[in-house]
DNA sequence: AAACAGATGCAACTTTGTTGCAAAATAAAT
DNA sequence: ATTTATTTTGCAACAAAGTTGCATCTGTTT
């Protein structure tokens, strides 16, 4: 685990510090996303909060996450598949966000369907939010 | 115009006033999707940040506009057709977000497609937005 | 181990959004 | 047309979210 950290920062030329190696293991260690406030909470306010701001905008430029829109525009965060590189991003899935439960995942397999743009639109990402019920609050 | 905004007020039995006017103009003056900054500004900073606040929240209650979630987590509005209503919208088209022009319309022509979700999961709603060059800016 | 580059924490600030309340504007009733 | 009741507005104060500059500290390189 430590290793497998040590090595996505290595990959991007990044110094291994306190905060990223957290954080990266805040994402490793649940398979949802996350928002600004959740890791603060979840590293125990350890590290400032001009830090976390700042270690996610990180992330975000060498592709390690992606950012989520969501329907409440809260701002999420989620690990991005090896695809991924500086700059171009392929989380081309789908973003699936429970109502009841409140969790945003990433639906890997479910890839963002070709959408059929009026002429001389062209474009260059497809971002899809899907609202519902996850598998656990379904069976209710 | 005017009677067209008294009639949407009264529609939705808002009383009408001076901002209320002024914003349904704004909206109808123009095709895209407006932010809260861009109304503030776009009003002359005649009304309040306050009002302008509470006046796009009673539209969107009342189904008048609709909030479109961004890439970048900016917070839009735009007016909803005449087939919503209070509660629930149908605004289930497609967001179109300008990369060069930063304009974004909505693409009532081009309907959500339907996703395949994995077992268990269902879904209330759902939103795409693509980002790309839009049609004037495409032409460069 | 020293020197350098980069990351952190702090303070201050900006922007964005919310709440309570008194004053003003709108709608309804006489 | 004037009064009354109801909404809406603006103000002030606040809370939350995000940014910037700078001095200090930590990680990396030689």
């Amino acid at each position: 685990m430590q290793e497998a950290i040590q090595d996505i920062l290595k990959k991007n030329q990044l110094s291994i510090t306190g905060s990223r190696v957290k954080i990266l293991e805040l994402f490793l260690d649940q398979p949802g996303a996350l928002a600004h406030g959740d890791i603060e909470r979840r590293t125990g306010e350890k590290f400032d909060r001009v830090t976390v701001y700042r270690t996610l905008q990180v992330f975000l430029s060498k592709g390690i996450i992606h950012s989520i829109p969501t329907a409440d525009n809260s701002v999420l965060y989620a690990l991005c598949k090896d695809e991924c590189g500086e700059g171009h991003h392929h989380d081309n899935h789908v973003h699936f966000v429970c109502d009841k439960c409140g969790n945003t995942v990433c639906l890997d397999e479910v890839t963002v369907p070709v959408i059929r743009l009026p002429r001389g639109y062209k474009s260059s990402q497809i971002q899809v939010v899907v609202n519902g019920k996850c598998k656990a609050c379904s069976r209710d």
